[in-house]
DNA sequence: GAGCAATGTTTACAGCCGTAGTCGATATGA
DNA sequence: TCATATCGACTACGGCTGTAAACATTGCTC
């Protein structure tokens, strides 16, 4: 559609941990980021600092300032991320074929009886 | 259970692609790697030969001289890689729960009505 | 107004990854 | 036997990633 077919730049795992927290509350900064992750990945302020502008490069959140400081927003949809990976996956090492995927994680059992009635019930709505 | 819990050092994508060839053979050398994939992947035979010894350095693969060269075959089970690979993603992106990787495949649509209708067959065969 | 606290920017650095060239040894064919 | 092709090992190198320190700026408090 428009001219500039801005492929997204790939997210790297410690980034993401960092885009989970903004899509978590909307917006952060990026002090409340750190308060979010830094004790449980075991980080300091100044990883945070440079993985929001890491992202912010890769055009993945956006600043806004606030004062001397800025408040970080997503630009991208939790969605749209989440889907991208799954696809990838699924073509890497299924074909494409999703209901492979499914197959296998039925078949190695990582579906409990659970998650396969709630699948089920999810079929079933999707059928109608 | 054993005391040497040898966690798996990660595959990376390019690989994975050598992987796959000595998963669909079973075993291969160097040359015949190549054959598979240095045209579809665009590499040299150098570049293979390279992926090869990282692969067996991580111990991914296991050689076996024959004459002044080896021949590769794979140490770890598809399975076993497409498994871990599938989980971590869950893990990553839906906090565990695999059936929130079937919906969200089945709202975004990545299913098609075969798919569905496969996946279906296959909860009735796991539930009976 | 001077120092302190907070904040983004710049720089750093080791390790992994993608990609490949070069080297030394060896088998092979003339 | 001598050149040539082949093969793994070693080396290279730029980019990305994880992790963070140092630095510069600026707002705030006494």
């Amino acid at each position: 559609m428009s001219k500039s077919e801005e492929r997204p730049e790939r997210i790297s795992e410690a980034e993401h941990a960092v885009m989970e927290v903004l899509w978590d509350r909307g917006t952060a900064t990026a002090a409340e980021v750190c308060e979010a992750v830094c004790e449980a990945r075991d980080w300091s302020l100044a990883t945070v600092k440079t993985l929001l502008s890491r992202l912010v490069q890769k055009q993945a959140i956006a600043t806004q300032p606030d004062g001397r400081r800025f408040i970080y927003t997503p630009l991208i949809a939790r969605a749209d991320y989440v889907g991208g990976e799954s696809r990838r996956l699924v073509d890497r090492l299924f074909g494409g074929r999703a209901a492979s995927l499914v197959a296998h994680l039925a078949q190695t059992e990582a579906l409990s009886e659970d998650d396969l009635s709630e699948i089920e019930a999810l079929l079933k709505e999707l059928k109608q």
